[in-house]
DNA sequence: TGAAAATTCGTAATGATTACGATATAATCA
DNA sequence: TGATTATATCGTAATCATTACGAATTTTCA
């Protein structure tokens, strides 16, 4: 992930009239190195070393705010939230992901089954779509 | 959902096992005749008009029983699980779903993205995907 | 009908997420 | 820079879905 997608992420907080606390650019570099999906609890792990205090409260406000301004995407896996650093942050156009089950990395998928069907759904009103592959990375299958 | 695939789950269950209990039966036949996304609540809610002591212990466990022997199939919405007939009982062949997020109806996806990209994920092994489209049916619409 | 195994009940524990009043901090401006 | 004010964070408790488990019940099969 560039430094250049850290300054555009600070850059909407700020557009967006929120304040740039030391916790949210703790929080945005943190997902911006990682690059892969986190879970809240592996974020506070990590900031409590920085900020032995830091609540939850905090965490799931910001990590809401950051999806909200589209600093994050979000997507649920076994009953829990998972977090990772938005790809149009990057410049890159709406795609999917393969997914680790095992360390949360990802691998862009080109191609959105939405450009498909179309004609199969009339009468309803499509709000949003989810396409995901599941899996072990080549580093995790190595590992095991 | 055909009368059919009720005597195939019940047979599904006797051959694996399982004893056919009247709590077993009571759940298989709503499942069958809802033909939609249920959440344990709403089973849980259903059922205990019928069995007022029923507990939320039996409701899982059976839950998890009847995914695990394809009686059911499952997704997960807003951190809540949901759970519908499998519509591989019906004999329809591997598909997707749109899903009303108002009313847990289906529509069948004659499309499954899996049979695209292939070549994109070297050295990762697949273990699943998850295709799945939310909007809000026609009914949901007329009525809101 | 009776014994063995599986199932259910009643209830408590767990774990992620949410909520909220009190306190602290960032942003703005005199 | 110092005061003001809206926003953010902390500390802690509540909520809610899910899971767990010993005691009691029911199904199955001989
Ligand atoms: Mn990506
Ligand atoms: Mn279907
Ligand atoms: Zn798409
Ligand atoms: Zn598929």
């Amino acid at each position: 992930m560039t430094g250049a997608s850290v300054e555009k992420a600070i850059q909407l907080l700020k557009e967006k009239g929120y304040k740039y606390t030391d916790k949210r650019q703790s929080m945005i570099e943190l997902f911006a190195q990682a690059d892969r999906y986190l879970t809240a609890k592996e974020v506070q792990k990590y900031l409590k070393q920085t900020y032995p205090s830091l609540s939850y409260d905090t965490i799931y406000r910001n990590l809401y705010s950051f999806v909200e301004m589209n600093i994050l995407e979000e997507t649920e896996l076994s009953g829990e939230k998972m977090f990772r650093f938005s790809c149009s942050l990057d410049g890159q156009h709406h795609h999917h992901h393969f997914i680790c089950t095992k360390c949360g990395m990802t691998k862009n998928i080109h191609m959105c089954p939405m450009d498909f069907f179309k004609e199969q759904l009339d009468g309803c009103e499509i709000q949003s779509h989810r396409f995901e592959i599941f899996g072990t990375c080549e580093n995790c299958l190595k590992v095991s």
